[in-house]
DNA sequence: AATATTACCAACCGCGTTTCA
DNA sequence: TTGAAACGCGGTTGGTAATAT
């Protein structure tokens, strides 16, 4: 695509003779300066854009064009756990990596996860209701999972306050399935806070053939005041959320589907591939994370709605 | 081979923060 | 002290290459 010209500023793709300038610029003034080159007819952009452009692209030492190793990735997951998006803080942890690069990375996964639960999930024509014994759900039970920030910067006020709604935890007969990780936290949380009554005990029914919220610690909520996480339990989240095949058995019990016991040890801390009850597949192979979807409910995934911050569908 | 879908990435935009006159 | 300009960051968009059907 050309670049466009509004008003004296050109905008689009940048041509080598314009990061040419650019560089030019930087070797005389350094990297600040950014809007005396347009001021100084150096190059018809913003001095904004001309910032991006080195910071994304000409400053030295970048990995342009260079996957995220898995060193990398593992960083990247664990600091997102750890500071949220905080993308230019996380970058500064990854040498030659840009904020954009980190962000673009984090994106491109979110959705690749995202497409992998949905591909998991039977279409209402393929429902299986029918399946299983017991009544049928005639409405939609929703979990609104508490979103959560893991920043240390004071900045999960606001969206904490909204985890101690009635709508949030528990009481709501209104359950949003939510991406696996999501379901995973504040069952970290209530850990926190009480790790004895919280503790899922093995029960003879399945707590899927009742009408009653779809996990079963979401129905005593622990008044959640402070979600401030421990760093034991940001580390445990960090883990979580980046190798969410581990969830499996966790949420297989969650689920009522066999009961194990809470996965805040190892095995849940395994390497990628172990689904958690330290069993590889028969051959061998690490479980992959189709393999992840084929210990859950069949229908756990009727319902699933995804947040309004997922990626869309194409 | 053609078309659709997905993944990746560059760049823009809006907004908050910092700097400076 | 204050207001404007510059800067920096995070979210979003749109283009293109790669892959699947």
């Amino acid at each position: 695509m050309e670049g466009r010209i509004e008003e004296g500023i050109r905008k689009g793709p940048w041509k080598a003779e314009e990061d040419e300038v650019l560089l030019n610029h930087v070797k005389k003034c350094g990297p600040r300066d950014w809007s005396s080159i347009r001021s100084k007819g150096l190059l018809q952009r913003t001095g904004k854009s001309c910032r991006l452009r080195w910071v994304n692209k000409l400053r030295p030492n970048l990995k342009n064009g260079c996957k995220f190793s898995l060193e990398e990735e593992r960083v990247v997951i664990d600091l997102q756990a750890q500071f949220g998006n905080k993308w230019a803080r996380i970058a500064t942890y990854l040498p030659g990596r840009t904020d954009n690069d980190v962000k673009n990375f984090w994106s491109s996964r979110q959705k690749r996860l995202a497409r992998i639960l949905q591909a998991s999930a039977p279409t209402p024509s393929k429902s299986h209701k029918n399946k299983r014994e017991g009544p049928v759900y005639d409405e939609v039970l929703t979990l609104e999972a508490p979103k959560f920030s893991c920043s240390s910067e004071g900045e999960s006020s606001s969206q904490a306050q909204s985890c101690s709604s009635p709508t949030c935890f528990g009481n709501s007969e209104i359950i949003k399935m939510v991406p696996l990780p999501d379901l995973v936290k504040p069952k970290l949380l209530a850990l926190e806070a009480n790790p004895v009554q919280q503790e899922l005990a093995p029960t003879e029914k399945n707590p899927w053939i009742e009408p009653q919220p779809l996990i079963p610690f979401l129905q005593n909520p622990q008044p959640q005041t402070d979600l401030e996480f421990s760093l034991e339990t940001q580390e445990l989240l960090a883990r979580f959320d980046p190798y969410f095949d581990m969830l499996t058995p966790l949420v297989a019990s969650e689920l009522g589907n066999g009961g194990e016991q809470l996965l805040m040890e190892p095995p849940f801390l395994e390497p990628v591939g172990s689904c958690g009850n330290g069993e590889r597949d028969k051959i061998g192979n690490p479980m992959t994370p189709d393999c992840v979807f084929d210990d859950l409910p069949v229908d756990m995934f009727d319902q699933i709605e995804l947040l309004p911050n997922s990626p869309e569908q194409h």
